[in-house]
This record gives C-alpha cells, sequence and structure tokens, in this order.
DNA sequence: TGGCGAAAATTGACTAAATCACTTGCTCAA
DNA sequence: TTGAGCAAGTGATTTAGTCAATTTTCGCCA
C-alpha cells in the first residue's frame, strides 16, 4: 500500500538525495559536489540541516568535506563493508576473535589469489612483503601483504572484508603489535606464501597461509592471556 | 612544526567525546544520554554543532535519537564490522562477488559452528530452518539460517561478517531473491547443515555448507548472467 | 479508588541570519 | 621565476529562536 515515500526525519531524505546527485550525476571519488549553500538551496533547506546530512556520508566516507576547499565525493561511497567507524576500544576477547576470523576466512582466500592474481597482484605482493623490510625511509606507500592477497583474489567483497578485520585492530593494537609481532618468522612466511601465489598452487598457499594465522594466534593468545 | 594537541575539527572530537562519555559511564544499549541542549553546555558548543556530532554517531547506530523522548545509546555500539550505511544499488557484478565471498568463508564457518555450537544456539538454529517454511504468520522474528549458524561459530567478528554480507544484499535484492532461490532445495540442505551441526561433525559441516552455496552461485549466476 | 483524557512540560527537529577560519588563485613586485 | 600578500570563495560555528513529537502530570469522571 503506503509505498512509504516519507521514509522518517528529513535528515534520512537528504542523505538518500545527495546519494541520488551523486548516483545520477555519475559522480566518483575525487569528484567534487556544489557548496553547502547551494545544496541548503536545491534541497529547500538551511545550511545546519544539510550540514547535518553531510556529516553522516561523511561517517562512511561517502564524502569528504575540505575546510575552505569544497566538498568531494570519497572512497567509501563504492564500498559494501567497513570497519565501525566509531569504534569503542577493543578488548583482549575481541583481539583474539580477530585473529581468529582471519584464520577461518584467509586460507580460503590465499587458494584464490593463487588461481587468480594477476601479474599486477605479484608485483603488489611482492612489494608488500618487501615494505617489512625497509621500514620507514621508503617514499611509496607501505603495503600490508594479508591486504594485497585479499586484493590478488580478485573479489572486491573480500579484499574489504580483510581490509575491515585488519582495520578494526590497527585502529588501536599498534604500539602492542609491534612488540609481539615475530618479523622475522612473519617475513619468512609471507615470502613462502608469496611463491605459492605466483606458482598457482592453490592448495599450497591454503596451508601456507593457514600456518602462518596459526602462529601468529599463538603468538598472540600467549602474549595477551599472561598478561591481562 | 606539528604540535598535535588538536586532533582535528571540532566535530571529530566532539564525536570522541562522545564515545568517551559512554565509555566512563559504562553505557550500553538502551542507556539514555542527555539532552541535546545539556550536552551542547556540557562540551561548550551550541546545538547544531554538538547535533552534527551526534548526527555521525547514529550513521552507525551508536546512538539513537528519538523525536520527543531523548537521546539513547544503539547497539552499533559495540560492533567492529558493519554493511555500508550509506550504500549505493549493487551491480550484478557485486552480487556474484557477494555469493563467492560467502562461499570463501562460510564452510569454515559451519566447521567452526560444529565444533562450538551450545544448545542454545542449536534451538535458534533450529528456529531458522523453520522460518523459510513458515513465512510470515508467526509473531516469532524471522531468523536467517546463515546468520544463526555464524552466531553459532562463538566468534562474534564472524557473525558481523556474514551479517554485513547478508544485510548489503538484502538491501535490494529482496524481490529478484524471492523468484531465483529454490526454496525447497535450500530447506533440504539447510536441515543437512543442521544435522552435522548438532552431531558436532565439523568436516559434514564444511563439506555441506560448501555444496549448499555453490548451488546458491549457480543459480544466481544463471539467472544473472543472461547479459554478460 | 481507578483510569481516562486533556493540558503542560520535556525534548528533538529545523529555521534564519550572521560571523569566523581556512583555501585557493591571482596579482605584483623582487 | 619566485615569493609575499591580498581577495574571493567555501566550510565551520555561533546565536536565537520556532515547530513538532513524546512523555508526564494531574484533574475529572465513573
Amino acid at each position: 500500500m503506503t509505498e512509504a515515500p516519507q521514509a522518517g526525519g528529513l535528515s534520512d531524505r537528504l542523505v538518500d538525495g545527495l546519494l541520488d546527485l551523486i548516483s545520477e550525476g555519475a559522480l566518483g571519488p575525487g569528484d567534487s559536489l556544489p557548496t553547502v549553500r547551494e545544496l541548503a538551496q536545491r534541497f529547500s533547506v538551511t545550511t545546519p540541516t544539510i550540514r547535518e546530512a553531510l556529516r553522516r556520508l561523511q561517517t562512511t566516507d561517502a564524502v569528504r568535506m575540505r575546510h575552505g576547499s569544497g566538498i568531494y565525493v570519497g572512497e567509501g561511497i563504492h564500498r559494501k563493508l567497513m570497519p565501525n567507524p566509531n569504534s569503542t576500544p577493543l578488548k583482549d576477547e575481541h583481539i583474539i576473535q580477530l585473529v581468529e576470523a582471519r584464520l577461518t576466512i584467509e586460507p580460503g582466500i590465499a587458494a584464490l589469489a593463487a588461481a587468480n592474481r594477476t601479474v599486477d597482484d605479484l608485483e603488489r605482493l611482492a612489494r608488500a612483503v618487501d615494505t617489512a623490510k625497509r621500514a620507514a625511509d621508503d617514499n611509496r606507500p607501505k603495503l600490508n601483504f594479508h591486504r594485497e592477497l585479499a586484493a590478488a583474489s580478485g573479489n572486491q567483497v573480500l579484499f574489504e572484508v580483510v581490509d575491515s578485520l585488519l582495520a578494526a585492530r590497527s585502529r588501536e593494537q599498534r604500539a602492542l603489535r609491534a612488540q609481539i609481532e615475530n618479523h622475522t618468522r612473519d617475513y619468512d612466511q609471507h615470502v613462502a606464501i608469496f611463491l605459492a601465489v605466483e606458482a598457482g598452487d592453490a592448495e599450497q598457499a591454503r596451508l601456507l597461509t593457514e600456518q602462518h594465522l596459526r602462529d601468529l594466534r599463538t603468538t598472540i593468545t600467549t602474549n595477551l592471556g599472561g598478561h591481562e
């Protein structure tokens, strides 16, 4: 019956209206939107009101508001899955659940990557393996091995899953992580996984990734359980 | 150079301040927050400004604003992963990627569920199996089998992964889904998976789930790929 | 006494009109 | 060519209200 054109509050409708504006304009990340004042006029509301809708879109990086410059479409506009941008500090329990989730998910992704990787993927994977070694003096952006491995699977959704899991942790565990991780062992295992992916050996990539994450889980649980 | 006492914009600081308010007050979903005017006064800003921060928190269901009633903590406050709340319509390509992602992830979750399920999990799983049959006349909430299966794994992060994947699709694919899915086959396969989980047979649960999702993928790709 | 219903208080939603702060691009001189 | 500085454009925030939905209060009536 009622097709519910009035979904709810004005703010909800403005969010939809802004998303429509982006869709209908075929706008992508980096493209600019009208000014706040123009948007307010176009939707027949005042600036504080359109601003609330823009803040909601900013939360998921659907838009970016740059002071003095303008409003732009962000990378989040195409995203399907994401880490909670309003996250509360993680408890130890969740850190363990995070690594166990990766242990469940990533071996299958490694197998997919071995089957689907392109030469471009291999190049980025190789750079990711090295990134850990060269530390900070590099001018090129730091690449995370597990993130690039997921990208090599060719499935954007799986990439977003892994990216979200990694982001959820790195939000605050950076200090601890640097201490408890075994960088030498990680490097060797990353190299082994890379070689399996390069060779297109899906089963080997799966097994090596599983063992790699099993070791990581052991390291984390022992360093976390004895402490607090 | 970079003295960085100011984390960023005022709105960012207000979001953090509100999250701190929730954390320090040990508030959980359902608990109420001060009124907009009180919050504005407490943070020494005006109402439109605190309102923008509240809208950002509302985006992830960290808070809920109920007109005339008040502001309350929402379920999203504990969430680590979520579907994009400002999503753009999915393309066919992404729908296929979604089911392939599930095919990669869910068999392992089924195995975990077989190992970790409690009697309470089994009861909810059984209800989820039936839900599809009884359609809408039920007063009890509809339970999704795959969501409950993920819950039975005992890992909250894995549950959120599956929940996000399911939510991303169901946002708009409901009409299509009803047409292309084979409900009878799904029911039979759900029953088989349930029995394996109940028996604690992890490998059987993994294999059955893999086959179930393989069938689902075939159904979707054939009904979708007519143009490609 | 019990509860029903209207009025009042509370609270979020939104408007309106400014002012402040940051960016960008332009001009012009060194 | 370079750099400083000005000026216009744009987002950020304030101030001071009005409107609308909910909740509570309390008197009236059965």
